[in-house]
DNA sequence: CTGAATCCTACTGGATACTG
DNA sequence: CAGTATCCAGTAGGATTCAG
């Protein structure tokens, strides 16, 4: 038959979501950088250059897995540069690029949006869940 | 013994992080909406309201159980309103509140950094990729 | 049409230990 | 100090099916 089962439909759908990701990788850019760690990261990053272990304890929740690779991540992409300073013991300085702090500027005005209206949402949420019969 | 463990360490740092997370709430909010199914549902929205089957249409790559979340995250949180019309067969459309305008333009002008900027971007990682000895 | 419920996989990301 | 490597649990999220 003409079957277009809801299986084959989706996985068309999915193919051209991929190509849509290939002939718009804005996308990808877009859900990287709204990553939590590359938040805290960049907004950590914002007033100055740190090294690898204040960026750690800045951050606090942070585990160094995740810290080195959002790291990584944000160095692949010139958000930021990575200074080593061959002593002893080593010293590895992160400081934000232009484009970086460009980034951060508007990182900063989402956190202040968050900041701004959080009671509201927090009203918004309790009025939900009061309304809501808990089922 | 005073002998704190690195393991103690560790999660007195996570339980002052769950702290300064009650004492900083902000944090958690910032988090929710740098979700990428957020972005994509509220710059879906920015236009005008839409039906629970455009917005699935419109994002594509989403799965009706990830709409559906994301959608009821939003409306919980005050961003959006869900509006029932009883017909057969139902419709329900989704607009977004002022609230959620104000979000979208925040997200908006975040989504057109990344469109200006994709090419430095995107330049920056061939350099790192060509730098880097693959190991 | 608009979801809700279930199942299940894959990836995220934390803990831990080890290296230069 | 600044990572790297390994292991492993939790969960995000897709596929599928069913209901109102």
């Amino acid at each position: 038959m003409a079957t277009t089962t809801a299986a084959q439909r989706r996985e068309q759908a999915r193919i051209e979501y991929d190509a849509f990701l290939k002939s718009c990788p804005t996308n990808q850019l877009l859900d990287r950088i709204s990553d939590k760690w590359v938040s805290l990261v960049v907004s950590a990053l914002a007033p100055g250059p740190l090294r690898y272990s204040d960026l750690g304890r800045k951050i606090a929740g942070v585990s160094p897995k995740m810290l080195t690779q959002t790291l990584r991540s944000l160095e692949r992409d010139g958000l930021l540069t990575r200074t080593v300073t061959p002593s002893v013991p080593v010293r590895v300085d992160y400081e934000l690029t232009a484009l970086g702090q460009n980034l951060a500027l508007l990182l900063t005005a989402v956190k202040t949006w968050a900041e701004t209206h959080f009671d509201e949402v927090h009203r918004s949420r309790e009025r939900y869940d009061a309304e809501t019969p808990e089922g």
